[in-house]
DNA sequence: TTGAAAGCGATACCAT
DNA sequence: ATGGTATCGCTTTCAA
């Protein structure tokens, strides 16, 4: 009942407790195999198990990794969490994880915990422009790599970032729409105040340039910029979005390029409240390629985020024995997964109304489908 | 830099650490106001923090609970533990999140190291029929929660179960299906060897007799029930399933009830693939309402687990300081959302291809869209 | 190759 | 109302 201690299995083995803990510490060099024996025998008879909270005041470091996601309610966190934490175990540590709902305060206050819990590091999942509110945890020694948010000019010298290039990704996302033709298009987002945001907007624009087109005269949404969104909230902003841009008096674009799969999805569901297609009257792409994007109807294109890969990245960061150069940065190219939520835009300009275009399509079915259109 | 103690503390408010550790734990009551004050303020001035590691190996426990998934990138596990972060934030607990990909061992394993780390408890997101691989560690006293598995014949008696009604979760699915008129009903789900899938099958067999049907004679799907399919293949068995129903000699069922939400989404992405059309050619029932299922196109009909309540109820369980009584059970109804991906069955019987029977519906069917009309 | 013993930092009992 | 101090279980010199 009572707990088996270091002691305990070093008195059945008939050796001392500094034996057992080399063994456990894997210093079996130092030591004959008879011995070795005996202990490991000791340990199994006994279900000894180290006590980790023990082995934490004496070495100062826990075997685990503070995760901090702005929500696992969001399937991309969901995933990389789930990412992380298979690339933790393969080097025996654990994931502490944090819902930190992209609140600057709350993200600092974890952050400090971890690092009471004595953290070997922390991966952040934020996108917030400065990292002032964690210097001075980052001054006392933590070891912080940022995902998903590239390194900022003023980011203290020791924090590591991974992330895609986002403005590849952007770019990928609207080249590919305007390579099949689209010529309005509209980037849509929820708070401006995110790094990821601006650079994938910044290729968003590069494309849409290359293409001829000239961004500040595309059709904008800049329903809720100032709100601290969430991320279970990323789909109310798509379909805010979608709402605003097809009801209001501005020509709507043909082609949308959201800042994440949720905000896509989002979207794509104010499409539908409206009796709009998606794929065939608007085209959508999202970001991130979650799991979702593949099964929605129609599936999804989307610009891909190699999570397994950034997740072991970021975890090898963290765990890094010796300082890395100072403000490194480790950047994944994205790609582009082509689907069926993108397609050439509709011939007919100024359709009527969508439920006509649909019916005009679809040999003349009688309009009683388009659910909920008006 | 280096970290500074209760010691430090002590001297720096010119009382000993013995103070300082009454004030810490809320023992105010025994102090004059003005101790009270130096000492806050001497905490303040050094920025002192406790060490939790020397806390948890003094009292034993540390202000921890533990939480197993199946898998959190799936989207209800992902929401049920940030709801369970919020109502551990309250009380001021932290979270430890694993994912079991329901692999029993990894399962046992992960609750040997929670137990190891002093958890208070841990709420058990688990489906297995047998509690037996845990039964050592509960023994051992640790205080267990499942979670979406109510309690089984064999359960340790100290045990708590958090659930939903899973029996009225099915026939609420089902009948509201036959209510349409449904008359071919499959129940699709991937493993066999899950509690909540005997539960929700049950309720929906239930519906079935009330309705004058004989589930025996429903079209079956069993093509991977020995895969120990994870959460994230969820998606994957309801696609499977919806080819192998629909492209099979027998005639295909006309609504569908699906254990979880990505499964039924996963169904819809199936029908998809064979040119068919949710909510027209074939009625779905899903099952948790995770966010992306009020987000699909058409809307997912539903049963939904009310998580953030399940979530504070399992977090109460875990903390309370006296034991409950044996095998104790928390059981919660579950609600319908209905949605578009229910209607009622197409009346041509005998469609050749999909298009085709999705013509002649909706050529014939006018009043296709009020839900649930007879 | 193995052992003895000094802490890591907080708590709680027992004095005062 | 406050202080002294043994103790939790492990790691790690240093000595043998």
């Amino acid at each position: 009942m009572t707990r088996v201690t270091i002691q305990q299995v070093a008195k059945a083995a008939g050796v001392s407790p500094s034996t057992v803990s080399n063994l456990l510490n894997g210093r079996t060099e130092r030591m004959v195999p008879a011995t070795r024996d005996r202990i490991t025998r000791a340990i199994a008879d006994l279900g000894y198990r180290p006590n980790r909270a023990a082995r934490q005041l004496r070495t100062g470091r826990a075997q685990t990794v503070g995760l901090i996601v702005p929500s696992v309610g969001n399937p991309f966190w969901g995933s990389f969490a789930r990412e992380l934490e298979v690339a933790a175990l393969e080097v025996g540590c654990s994931v502490l994880l944090c819902n930190s709902e992209r609140n600057p305060e709350r993200e600092r206050r974890y952050v400090e915990e971890l690092w009471d819990d004595g953290v070997r590091g922390i991966v952040l999942c934020s996108s917030l422009p400065s990292l002032d509110h964690l210097a001075d945890v980052v001054s006392r020694g933590l070891r912080l790599v940022t995902f998903d948010r590239p390194a900022q000019p003023g980011d203290p010298d020791s924090v590591v970032s991974v992330s895609i290039d986002n403005h590849v990704g952007g770019f990928l996302a609207a080249e590919h729409l305007t390579s099949q033709g689209h010529e309005r298009l509209t980037f849509v987002s929820g708070s401006l105040a995110s790094v990821n945001r601006t650079g994938r907007f910044r290729g968003f624009c590069t494309a849409l340039e290359a293409a001829g087109l000239d961004p500040s005269a595309m059709p904008m949404w800049t329903g809720i910029e100032d709100t601290p969104f969430g991320d279970v909230e990323a789909a109310d902003v798509g379909r805010q979005a979608a709402h605003a841009l097809f009801s209001g008096d501005e020509e709507p674009p043909t082609g949308v390029v959201a800042i994440n799969d949720m905000t896509a999805l989002g979207f794509c569901r104010g499409l539908r409240d409206l009796g709009l297609r998606v794929g065939r009257d608007v085209s959508v792409v999202g970001f991130d390629d979650i799991i979702l994007a593949d099964l929605y109807d129609p599936p999804l294109t989307t610009v891909r985020q190699p999570i397994a890969r950034m997740a072991a990245l970021a975890l090898d960061e963290v765990l890094a024995e010796e300082a890395r150069e100072a403000g490194r940065s480790v950047l994944l190219r994205p790609e582009l997964a082509v689907r069926e939520s993108t397609a050439p835009p509709a011939l007919a300009v100024g359709s009527t109304t969508p439920t006509a275009a649909a019916a005009a399509t679809s040999a003349s079915l009688t309009p009683s489908q388009n659910g909920g259109a008006r």
